[in-house]
DNA sequence: GAAAATATTGAAAACGATTGCATAATCAGC
DNA sequence: GCTGATTATGCAATCGTTTTCAATATTTTC
C-alpha cells in the first residue's frame, strides 16, 4: 500500500501494464479514450514512475555528474547553478562529487560510472590521470568546462582568456602604460596560459616587452606575495594584470597597507567579475566571465554528446566582457 | 559483452549468483575459499555492482540531496565540499537540485524522490512551502543546514549565531565602544534573527542601548547602502557589526570612498571569515564559521535519520570564532 | 559411530518498469 | 459481407540484484 506503481495504475484503469507504459512515454500510440482513462488514474492514486525500475530497465540514470578535482573553484557554485538550471531542465539530476586527492575515490566513481550512475559528466578544473584512463576504457560523454584538458577528446567550454587579457592590455595601452606586469594564475591551466599567452602578444604587438611577470596562482595569497615582490622592484610597471580577482585584492590590498595608492600610483585589473568587484575601495577593473552561461553551454555540449555518441561537439568559447572601474586610471607621469 | 554482471562473476567462480551477492555483502558468512575463488573472479573480470539493480531492489538510492532555495548561499560551496567529502566516505552519492522560484519543478523534485532519487534531503536556506507538504505526506530523512525551518520537526545544523554575536559585541564594548549598530542579515531567515538577537541581547546587558538598527540583507549592496544611510546619521555608531563579510565589505569600501577610515573614525565587524577577510585592506575582524564542518555534521545527522527513523536527532549548533583583525579598534575619542 | 546442530550453498521469487512479438479490434475498399 | 491494412492492446521476457526458504555438507556431541 505504498507508494503506486505501474500495476496499480493498470489496474484500476482496466488496462495492461504496458498500455500504461505506452501512456507515459509514447502517448500517441495509444487510444485517445484510454489514455485519459489511464491518465485520470495517474492523477487519482498519485502515480510516480519509479527511477530505479525505470533505469535497470533503459540501462540510463537522467544524472549527470559534476566533478570537481580541486578545492571549490573560484566561481563554481555559479557555475553549478547554471548547469542545475539547464539539467532539470532537460530533465536530468546533478550529482556532485570531488575527486580531490584521492585516486581510490576516483577509481571507485568511474567505475560506478559505466553502470549507471550517470550519463555523462562535466568535469571542473585540469588534467587528471583516472579520467583520462576512464576515457581510455570506456568511451563516455565527458565535458570539460573552464580548461582544456590536454591529451584528451574532450570538448570544453569556457571563456575566450586570450581576447580577453588582449582587451586588458589594450586597456592599460590606451590609458598610456608602457610598463606593464602581469600577476598569472595557475600555468599548470589552460586558462593560466592562455590569459598570459593573451596578455603577451597583445604587449609584443604593441612593440613592448612585459616590465614583469609574476609566477602565482589563482588566490588572495598570491596577490599578497605578488605585492611584495612589486614593492621590491627597482623598475616598478605603471600597471598589473591580475589574473584573478581575488588575486587583484591581495594585492591592492597588501599595497594599500603600504601606503601605495590604486590607480594614482599604480593601476591593476582583475578577471572573473566576482559580486565584490564592484563594491571594492576602488572597484576592480576586470573581465566578466559568463558564469551561468559556462554551466549552461557545458549542459548542452553534453547532452548533445549523450544523444549522440558519435557527434562531433567543437569547443565553446564565451567571450567575456572588460569593465572598466576605478581601479585602472593614467599612469602617474 | 559490456559490463560484467553478478551472474558473469559467478559462474567464472562456479558458484551461484546468490553466493556471489553474499560474498560481496556479507563476507563473512561465505566460506573462506569459496570467498576467495570469487574475489577473484571480481577482480579478474572488473566487475562492480550495478546501482540500478540494486536500488531497484533494495528500494533506495545510495545518494543524497541537497536542495538550494536561494542564489548560490555565501560559502555555499565550502559546505557542498564538507557534504560531499563525509558523504562519499559513506557510500553515498550527492545529488545537487535548486528550487528556487519554481513550485513545479520543487513538486517534481519531491515527488520523485519518494521512490528512490535519493535516501534523504539536506536543505539549505529557510523555510519552503514545497518542504512543509512533503513532510506532512510522506515522512523522509530530512536536515537543514545554517537555517531553523520554522514549524517544521527538521533537525538543522548552524554555527551558534546568538554566542557569535555576542562575542561581537563583548569585544566592541572592551574596546571602550558605547555607540554600536547593526547592519541585519535576511530577518526573515533565523540565522539573521539570531544574529540580531545576540547583538541586542549583549549590548542589553551592558546596559545600553543600540545606537543604530539597519535592516538588510546577506550581500554587497546591502553594505553600500547602510553606509550612506550611516553618512546622514546626526548620531553615528562609531562601530558597527555588519551580519556578514560581503556587507562588512561594501559598507567599508563605500566609507573609504568617502573618505571615512577604518578603524580610525569607525570600526566594522563582519561575520563568516571568507577567505577574503584576511586580506581586505583594513583585513576584517569577523566571526569564523565551522563550514566544512557544517557540511559533514549535517551528513552525518542525516545518515543517523536514514539508518533509524524514529532517531531523536537534536540540532547542533556549532560554534563560531572571533577573529580579531584590523578593521577594529578604539572609538575616535 | 549416529544424531543433532551448524555452516554453506542454490533455486527461485521479487523489485518496477519497458518492449518485441503476437493477437484482437477497427476500418477502408470493392 | 469479405479481405487486407491499420490501429490498439496484451503477454511475457528482461534489466541486475538481493533474499527467503530449503537442501546439502560439515561439525559437534554423547
Amino acid at each position: 500500500m505504498s507508494t503506486p506503481k505501474l500495476t496499480d495504475v493498470a489496474r484500476l484503469a482496466g488496462v495492461s501494464p504496458a498500455t500504461v507504459s505506452r501512456a507515459i512515454n509514447q502517448p500517441a500510440i495509444v487510444n485517445a479514450k484510454t489514455l485519459e482513462r489511464i491518465q485520470q488514474a495517474i492523477q487519482h492514486i498519485g502515480y510516480e514512475t519509479n527511477t530505479a525500475g525505470r533505469n535497470l530497465r533503459l540501462r540510463r540514470s537522467d544524472a549527470l555528474l559534476v566533478m570537481i578535482s580541486d578545492a571549490p573553484s573560484r566561481f563554481f557554485s555559479q557555475i553549478l547553478m547554471g548547469v542545475e538550471a539547464e539539467a532539470s531542465e532537460a530533465g536530468y539530476n546533478v550529482l556532485v562529487s570531488n575527486t580531490q586527492d584521492n585516486p581510490e575515490r576516483g577509481r571507485r566513481l568511474y567505475a560506478s560510472i559505466q553502470q549507471s550512475l550517470a550519463d555523462g559528466i562535466l568535469t571542473f578544473g585540469g588534467h587528471n590521470q583516472e579520467l583520462g584512463d576512464l576515457i581510455k576504457n570506456h568511451p563516455i560523454p565527458i565535458v570539460g568546462v573552464n580548461e582544456h584538458l590536454e591529451d584528451l577528446p574532450v570538448p570544453v567550454t569556457t571563456v575566450n582568456n586570450l581576447d580577453a587579457s588582449r582587451a586588458i592590455v589594450r586597456h592599460l595601452l590606451e590609458l598610456g602604460h608602457r610598463k606593464i606586469g602581469h600577476v598569472t594564475g595557475t600555468t599548470t591551466l589552460s586558462s593560466g596560459r592562455d590569459r598570459l599567452e593573451g596578455f603577451l602578444s597583445e604587449l609584443q604587438q604593441a612593440g613592448l616587452a612585459p616590465t614583469w611577470i609574476c609566477n602565482k596562482h589563482y588566490n588572495v595569497e598570491s596577490g599578497r606575495e605578488a605585492a611584495e615582490e612589486w614593492l621590491h622592484l627597482t623598475d616598478r610597471p605603471t600597471a598589473v594584470f591580475c589574473s584573478c580577482d581575488e588575486t587583484a585584492f591581495g594585492f591592492i590590498a597588501a599595497l594599500q597597507r603600504k601606503g601605495v595608492r590604486v590607480p594614482a600610483d599604480v593601476s591593476v585589473v582583475g578577471f572573473d567579475d566576482i559580486p565584490l568587484a564592484d563594491h571594492y575601495c576602488p572597484a576592480l577593473t576586470t573581465i566578466r566571465q559568463p558564469q551561468r552561461e559556462l554551466g549552461v553551454t557545458a549542459v548542452r555540449m553534453l547532452l548533445e554528446r549523450i544523444h549522440d555518441v558519435e557527434a562531433d561537439i567543437p569547443n565553446q568559447r564565451l567571450s567575456g566582457e572588460l569593465i572598466v572601474r576605478e581601479s585602472t586610471g593614467p599612469p602617474a607621469n
